[in-house]
DNA sequence: CGAGCACTTGATCGCTTTCAATAGCTGTGG
DNA sequence: CCACAGCTATTGAAAGCGATCAAGTGCTCG
């Protein structure tokens, strides 16, 4: 909270997020008309980008880094309801206040556009309108998903499903497949874990201890996870065993 | 389950969600290409209007009555994960499968186009597309508030959400305002509610007769709501008492 | 009048929370 | 180098809330 956000720049040819953010399907030119409004904001770890209620006078995609979504009570409690990765997007075109908090949970690199020339772009680039439909139906699916580990799943299937889900998209990430053994660190505290999951953090570390216990999970320190066989973890989460296996 | 769904017709003029739907941008012309690719179906209350997994062969709008939207596991735990009132869309342009089972829980009468016709549609047709984003969006906003209530509310805040969810879009769709009393139908059985909110159907109705007792709300019949102080509901539900009268 | 359904209410159980103590790690300063 | 603060995480014991199991009510429809 005390250091200011740092500004560096880079080009989108080489970016890492190209070919799956909000700008993935643009041509050259389009990619000239983005470059124009773009610029580069880095955060650190704990950083808040966004509070809730603020104006946002930018959208913009994860570069690297994790940021989260919170949603908090008056009493204090409060709900992640959005885990934003490279490629994500943060934003809505078209309204106006933030309605959650983005904080940063590690060092975070952030691809911003000015809110509203992006709007006006977008309203004239097809490209970009229905590739944020369809990465915006992609969250939709995501969060009704959520909305199952979130009402219906103990505490046990709710820690295996959120190790399964981080596997899943550390996999995609890396480009290792899912046969055989998994390894990963966690980017998320055992409270942001909780928070994710709605629970308390002492459960979400009874849970985690007890699936190592189990041989589900294999831990170095705190955060370095081991899945020695992902179907079953999968049956833990309480999810189906087969298909589901391209992401 | 055992009748068909029924067939009628009717024109976008006097449509009663001309104006919200996915066409609500669309001009003339427009409405005229979609008029071509679409047609009404009836369903009865409990018919099952689409299985998760099976090819969908169209999309559309829910014109009149209630559906929802759930999500099953294989030992049989449900959660609903949308609902889907007069005006909401149904479907997911550039997607095969559907990924949840859609359910009339009243009479249902929905505006329907064939898929493939629609999204090539929508490609030329900036209108539609961007309505479609629009209420993606809202879907999403909807979703992420339904997260906090299923992750951090005790059962008797969320059926005071629940009952404030209902009484605003009823207040909305009515066109009556958020002062004085509030009346309405619960449009949802015991066990409906429960599986909204990720609660037994014990508990749903314990904490119905609890609101009751307290003066939160009257009943009258199982169905029949009073809500004589809106603020007080609100309070019960957790949310901010001020703000947010704008639906 | 009885079957079926939606709902209510009661008693008990058990999972998750709450409260509390402790461990392990990192960085700071005497 | 060690003491100590501050943080994250683990573990234990007890309490509480919602689930489960079980009757029973009231309504509609045949």
């Amino acid at each position: 909270m005390s250091t200011q956000p740092q500004l560096c720049h880079s080009n989108c040819d080489d970016c890492p997020i190209r070919h799956r953010a909000v700008c993935a399907h643009c041509d050259k030119d389009e990619l000239e008309e983005l470059e124009e409004i773009k610029y580069y904001r880095s955060f650190e770890a704990g950083q808040t980008v966004i509070w809730s209620g603020d104006q946002m006078s930018f959208v913009g995609s994860v570069v690297s880094g994790i940021a989260t979504l919170t949603q908090t009570m008056e009493d204090g409690r409060t709900q992640m309801v959005g885990l934003l990765l490279p490629s994500d997007f943060v934003g809505r075109p078209g309204r106006e206040g933030a309605p959650y908090d983005v904080v940063a949970t590690t060092d975070l690199v952030m691809c911003c556009f000015r809110k509203k020339p992006f709007e006006e772009l977008m309203a004239r680039t097809p490209h970009i309108a229905h590739r944020l439909l369809e990465m915006t139906l992609d969250e939709l699916d995501a969060a009704r998903e959520w909305m199952l580990v979130l009402g219906r799943k103990t505490a046990r299937e709710k820690i295996a499903s959120l190790l399964s889900i981080i596997a899943r998209r550390d996999a995609s990430l890396t480009k290792r497949g899912m046969s055989g053994p998994m390894v990963f660190d966690l980017p998320l505290t055992r409270e942001a874990m909780a928070d994710y999951l709605g629970l308390t953090l002492e459960t979400v570390s009874r849970q985690i201890s007890a699936l190592k216990k189990d041989g589900v999970i294999h831990l170095e320190g705190k955060r370095h996870v081991t899945i020695p066989d992902m179907g079953r973890l999968m049956e833990e989460a309480g999810d189906d065993t087969d298909g589901g296996f391209l992401v």
